[in-house]
RNA sequence: GGCGAUUUAGUGUAGUGGCCUAGCACGCCGCCCUCUCACGGCGGAAACCCGGGUUCGAGUCCCGGAUUCGCUACCA
């Protein structure tokens, strides 16, 4: 394996690349970046019905948004293009030619109703060898009768002739040598004359050529028409140059049995897209993984590890750390079900990682969603209060259940926590608590705690229950960080403004017990 | 139906014939910490698809079955 690392990602621009594909994408990169290799993105626009505008576009940011970096094609450049394949429409019609010169393809006439008969008609139909000679194409057909219909523009399509017969090998790398009998095969459309384009089988084989493609890493829903590309690559007569083949496991629902489709993500609340997705023919919005909440790097490396292990126990792993540890050798063969719940699990992990000013930041925005204007408090506030509370969130959108009551005071109060700590002499004890607080000479929760808990156990009072209808009062339920670090943030006079509040509401609004 | 792939706890996985009384992580449960909820620390329940073989010895090798997934288009 002297050759150069030549990969590629090929998607087709349908729609919003799905996260399987963003994890082909992903091994992709870190194999051809583990080798000093390079990875090409090729669209794969062939199927002019199913181009969906935008696709393209989506695909492209989203490898950027996750840090895949594309070293040529599409949007980046390079020297084999061009890489759209809708543009390499005169490479493709010298290669049809070639294959029609040398009788390894033929031209076939039949109309899709044609088709849809015949299949109707025997249980098992295919076009195959055993089939083609009762077919309307260019082997039953006598030249200048198909020179006619050409020449009238009829619409017609190209199929590979395939010898029947033969045992044709697909060495994957990481299912070993797949064989498989060319009679199962049928005679694949190449190219239709119809929109002037190849199919995914003939485009794919000339353009992995030209491209220099040294490894075709891509799904497993593609090994069984992996004989059929080795067949062209004989046909061509590049054997010699023929990529290896890896076929990916898939990835399978959480759940349940299948493919993992959007649907799942959908039933099951959490994302299938890297972003988000405006359909430009339904409008539907479907959510991303970026406005989700996640970070790049907690998706690469929960992804990365989906049918993919270093060979030890390390999980928490950088893109730099992946690339310099992936091999095929660690790769399971079995599809994956689709572990979200531990995704969320390393968002919280990265989260953790981050910076208090970086997470404060980005806290900003989901303030701004709950009314709060983030310009109202200082970069420093809200670094602490973030700081305080990132321990438990999952999601940065998360950060406002656990610390809104830093920015707006409580205006109701848990009726759980008030049944348990809230009787009918706390209001006087919290009077009592109200005159401890004026008099610290200093609020900061390390001069304030130990004066507070010594008043409380001076006056035989429950430590618990004190402490509680505090944070009570402070926080509206029973939850959150150390008491004093709240109220050091919070300040004296909208800590004790708190607790008047709350006197006067729970006494009013809440029958005490 | 045909063809191919696949199979370790609920999930992702380690394991390349003895080091496996099967490891790690997520999730779950419990304990500790504690003014609360979390975090964290400690601990627990939980798996080799089935049946044959080969071998002194099999999760690991062979055969058969079953399972699950994929493909079976003028889609990729």
């Amino acid at each position: 394996m002297d050759r150069e690392v030549r990969v590629r990602f090929a998607p087709s621009p349908t729609g919003p690349l799905h996260i399987g594909g963003v994890r082909t994408a992903l091994y992709n990169y870190l194999f051809a970046r583990h080798n000093g290799g390079k990875m090409l993105l090729r669209i794969e626009d062939t199927d002019s019905n199913r181009f969906v505008p935008g696709a393209e576009d989506y695909i492209i940011e989203s490898l950027k948004w996750l840090g895949i970096k594309i070293d040529e094609g599409v949007g980046h450049g390079g020297e084999n293009g061009p890489y759209r394949q809708s543009e390499r429409r005169d490479i493709y019609r010298k290669y049809v030619k070639q294959l029609l010169d040398a009788d390894r393809a033929y031209i076939a006439f039949d109309t899709p109703e044609e088709l849809e008969a015949a299949r109707a008609a025997t249980p098992n139909f295919q076009y195959d060898a055993s089939t083609r000679g009762s077919m309307r194409n260019s082997l039953t057909m006598p030249a200048d009768e198909v020179k006619r219909l050409i020449d009238s523009g009829e619409k017609y399509v190209v199929r590979f002739k395939i010898e029947p017969g033969r045992a044709v090998v697909v060495d994957d790398l990481l299912r070993g040598k797949v064989t498989i009998k060319s009679d199962i095969l049928d005679d694949k459309v190449l190219y239709k004359s119809a929109d002037d384009l190849p199919t995914y089988h003939l485009a794919n084989i000339v353009d992995d050529h030209l491209m220099g493609i040294s490894h075709v890493i891509r799904g497993e829903e593609w090994l069984p028409s992996a004989p059929l590309h080795v067949l062209l690559y004989e046909a061509f007569g590049w054997t010699d140059t023929m990529p290896h083949f890896v076929h990916l496991p898939l990835l399978l629902k959480p759940d349940g049995k299948g493919k993992l489709s959007k649907r799942d993500g959908d039933r099951l609340g959490f994302p299938v897209f890297p972003l988000e997705w405006h359909d430009p023919q339904s409008g539907n919005i479907s959510t991303g993984y970026r406005e989700s909440g996640y970070l790049p790097e907690a998706v690469i490396n929960f992804l990365a590890l989906l049918g993919w292990n270093p060979g030890d126990d390390t999980e928490i792993m950088s893109i730099d750390e992946l690339i310099e540890k992936f091999s095929f050798e660690h790769c399971s063969r079995a599809g994956a079900k689709f572990a979200y719940e531990k995704g969320k699990w390393f968002n919280h992990h990265y989260l953790q990682e981050l910076d208090d000013a970086k997470l404060a930041e980005m806290f900003k925005p989901v303030l701004r969603e709950h009314g709060v204007n983030p310009d109202d408090f200082s970069d420093e506030y809200i670094t602490k209060v973030v700081g305080m509370v990132k321990g438990r969130i999952n999601f940065v959108k998360d950060l406002w259940d656990q610390a809104a009551f830093f920015f707006s005071a409580p205006t109701t109060y848990d009726p759980k926590a008030i049944k348990k700590r809230w009787s009918a002499e706390t209001p006087a004890i919290m009077n009592e608590l109200i005159d401890q607080l004026q008099a610290l000479p200093d609020f900061s929760s390390a001069a304030s705690e130990q004066p507070i808990l010594d008043w409380i156990n001076a006056n035989g009072y429950h430590m618990g229950n004190v402490m509680n209808a505090f944070r009570l009062a402070v926080v509206g339920e029973c939850k959150g960080p150390h008491m004093f670090d709240i109220t050091e943030l919070l300040g004296r006079d909208e800590t004790i403004s708190r607790i008047r509040t709350a006197i006067d509401r729970i006494k009013s609004d809440e029958p005490t017990v």
